[in-house]
DNA sequence: GTCACAAATTGATCTATATCAACTCAATTA
DNA sequence: TAATTGAGTTGATATAGATCAATTTGTGAC
């Protein structure tokens, strides 16, 4: 069973059933004692509740534990943009860690538990451990390696390409927490996928029905199946049809 | 005169005159002395020579010092992606940290030169000096940020908007350098910012022949003149016209 | 269960940008 | 100075995806 539908209520780090997929697994037994003691753990929000907004001062990263949110920023009045959907055991605040203001909002696309990283703490931690010092830099690095692939897709790629690719990312970042690999669950809407990628909603449907006429996927409401994996992979570089 | 015109050869970090506005701007007297010992100054290439090539094993970080280069992938074959421009002062490889081996390529836009940081001797460094690790943390968050900002303006701009802000980048990295704020130059073509802006060569070119008519810049070859900020502001955001 | 409202699908049309092609201009070499 | 070459510009046309509009389907409240 995926890891994260067994997912405990209050955990330890050591307890907790990430533990070999979320920031810690870096740390030995005697530095995760250190770790833990400055996390607050399981924090929870309900769908459509705010982890936390544009403008609030920073204070703390945060940690997917369950469920999933999107980081999306306002501007010029109501029109959103989203920036990034974040699963269980991934790491929110990177881009914030030199600001004194968040400079975007973080809201829970289903129900959802977190934990919490003070930040004045986690850097002082930080100065003591140099593996964390470690970690954190590789995490960081791998964060803009994949952003420049994204900036890469976003330019340059055909709709079709870049829904496949944003699938396929899905994939296995679900796959990772134990999920089976060609089985997505969406937690977010066409639109939010559209706005995204920077598509219309109907484009997003469009490809997603013409898909699955084509045999690549098979589509029942949020949930997808890559059916021929190679082929959608082919999409993702340009190659297929 | 602009900072990077009287840049001599060979120069240690104390002496140069990018020393403000380059890494080591964050150390203390005492520390730049360590950081200068492991810096290689003052290496040179001509304008088509590469600094790194993709899939070479990852030794160095670079700081650009005086010219420019592109970052830019190659795939299937001979296509190839730009995926970042570089001035002086800027620091060339924290997409590379947690690698072995180059996943990009960077070339010489022009007669450039740059210093060399080992990173093995560099992190040795880093475990030692905390305002290093800061200063990282800090430069590495503000790549992020910049990255989730230039895929927002990606995938969502017009081309207009993406030619713009991309334009009003460059100016704002050159006048950190101490050039007038409205005047740029451009060390690539018109294919260069096509294929990095997601664009072909002839829309940018349009674009420009549309703002120069609209008296938005002027332009002499590869020098623009920015000739309205606002209205250029304005462009960015998609207010104008 | 049914009503109301939001999300998704589907179709028809429009438009920004790509593509293809011809031409101009500037820089470099002979 | 003429010839060659590659970058840049300009024009005509094609097309992917947006926009607008009409249904259909799904969902939550009562």
């Amino acid at each position: 069973m995926p890891l994260l539908q067994i997912q405990m209520k209050e955990l330890s780090c050591t307890q907790c059933l990430l533990k070999k997929l979320c920031f810690p697994k870096h740390l030995k037994a005697s530095q995760i004692e250190a770790f833990e003691s400055i996390i607050k753990h399981s924090n929870s929000l309900n769908r459509g509740e705010h982890l936390h907004r544009q403008d609030e001062p920073i204070n703390s990263l945060f940690i997917i534990r369950s469920g999933s949110v999107k980081q999306y920023i306002s501007r010029h009045g109501n029109e959103e943009q989203i920036l990034d959907f974040f699963l269980p055991g991934e790491l929110i605040g990177l881009d914030s860690l030199n600001m004194q203001y968040y400079g975007n909002s973080v809201i829970a696309l289903e129900s959802t538990n977190y934990c919490t990283l003070p930040l004045t703490k986690f850097k002082t931690l930080y100065e003591k451990i140099p593996i964390l010092q470690e970690a954190m830099l590789n995490l960081m690095s791998n964060t803009i390696s994949l952003e420049k692939e994204m900036l890469l897709s976003a330019c340059n790629k055909t709709a079709d390409a870049r829904f496949a690719t944003f699938l396929l990312g899905l994939s296995k970042r679900y796959s990772t927490l134990g999920y089976p690999e060609n089985q997505i669950h969406l937690s977010m809407s066409r639109q939010e996928i559209g706005n995204y990628l920077g598509l219309t909603s109907e484009t997003v449907s469009r490809i997603i029905t013409r898909f699955h006429n084509d045999k690549l996927i098979s589509v029942n409401q949020k949930e997808i199946n890559i059916a021929d994996m190679t082929k959608f992979e082919n999409i993702c570089t340009g190659i297929y049809p």
